[in-house]
RNA sequence: GCCGCGGUAGCUCAGUGGUAGAGCACUGGUCUGAAAAACCAGGUGUCGUUGGUUCGAUCCCAACCCGCGGCA
């Protein structure tokens, strides 16, 4: 998927980690282009919420959205009123790669599961049918989790002992393909999803704070967005978005609105935002743990210094490449 | 000083004469078109201290310490 390209590297690492800034630094000290892998900063309009990279949008044949100099794709392209998936992502992954002029390019966000689809690709299936899923809502609705995980068990007993009947989003999915295929879902599924193997193609990087730091991180953070995040919803509702659409239903918006709305208060909602980014922190720093990488451990604030990490990224990188070159 | 109430997990508390539990917090994990989503699993402990009664006390009794309230 490369061969036109230089090794690329992927900065990963949980949310408010620097990977932004880092991800920069790289880009201009190596000439090279950034794809983001973030599946929130898709969306236009949303910016403090979802700490969207400020820049502009240049050349309206051929719009590039430029930060610091630097292109910086896939960010700031999908109304918030769509949905959006990793298929979707992998699709625009591809065409970017077709725009980006530099031999090199850095791969920068949070959504493993995004930039793992792009190492392991996802096995032909069909997309989702908002038909299918409708109807089995109303299944589930109308007769309780174990009866529509029974419903699996029918269809294909291999996913409904892998899937917890809890676990609603994924019964459904499974069923969903089942009925689309005529095929059992799991015989769908290859297995591979995290071949080892396949990072080798690119030079990972994970950042990671300690966890008290990266709270007091976040709570700053979020203190120090909080106003303009609540002109930013405000401006949407405005504009006729709902309060409900995909885009507003990311992490920390329905707080915030809470907030706008009166039921809680500033502090209240500050403390939400914290603990709920720090449960996805979890999350993400559980997810990134699985690839080999290069690891950079900030566990001091002073560790925190983007030009002496950037340049210590640069040196093993370019190392990493002419290991492999050989 | 006297009277009353309380002291059990990081927090808020429940509970029992046979050495403990709930919620939240916390920790670990899963992941194939909703992934900032959706899930799963797991403990946390001198039961305030010291004695006494008892085969056995976190539970009953006493003293003491600490906190809160009331009366002086």
């Amino acid at each position: 998927m490369f061969s036109s390209f230089d090794k690329p590297i992927v900065i990963t690492g949980a949310n408010a980690s620097g990977k932004t800034a880092i991800a920069l630094r790289i880009a201009k000290e190596i000439g090279a282009e950034i794809i983001s892998a973030d599946s929130r900063q898709i969306y236009k309009h949303l910016s403090a919420g979802t700490s969207k990279p400020a820049g502009r949008w240049i050349n309206k044949e051929n719009p590039v959205y430029i930060v610091d100099s630097i292109p910086y794709h896939l960010v700031d392209f999908i109304d918030p009123i769509e949905t959006y998936n990793v298929a979707k992502y992998i699709y625009d992954f591809k065409n970017c790669l077709l725009k980006i002029k530099t031999r090199k390019f850095i791969i920068c966000g949070g959504t493993g599961f995004y930039i793992n689809s792009i190492f392991n690709p996802l096995d032909p299936m069909p997309e989702s049918n908002k038909h299918i899923r409708n109807q089995l809502r109303e299944y589930l609705d109308k007769y309780g989790k174990e009866k529509l995980h029974e419903k699996l068990k029918e269809l294909d007993p291999v996913s409904a002992k892998k899937i917890h009947p809890n676990n609603v989003h994924r019964v459904i999915r499974a069923i969903e393909v089942s009925i689309l295929t005529s095929k059992p879902y799991s015989s769908l599924i290859s297995n591979n999803i995290f071949n080892p193997k396949s990072y080798s193609n690119a030079f990972f990087v994970f950042i990671k704070w300690s966890r008290q730091l990266l709270s007091k991180r976040i709570k700053q953070r979020t203190k120090e967005v909080f106003n303009h995040w609540e002109r930013e919803i405000k401006d949407m509702i405005t504009n006729g978005y709902p309060i409900d659409c995909p885009g507003l239903k990311s992490l920390g918006y329905p707080i915030m609105i809470d907030y706008i709305e009166n039921k809680i208060s500033r502090d209240k909602a500050i403390e939400l935002i914290v603990k709920e980014s720090m449960d996805y922190a979890k999350r993400q720093n559980t997810w990134f743990s699985r690839y080999e990488s290069t690891k950079i451990e900030i566990n001091e604030e002073k560790e925190f210094d983007i030009d002496s990490i950037a340049n210590n990224i640069i040196s093993r990188y370019e190392i990493s490449c002419n290991n492999s070159n050989k």
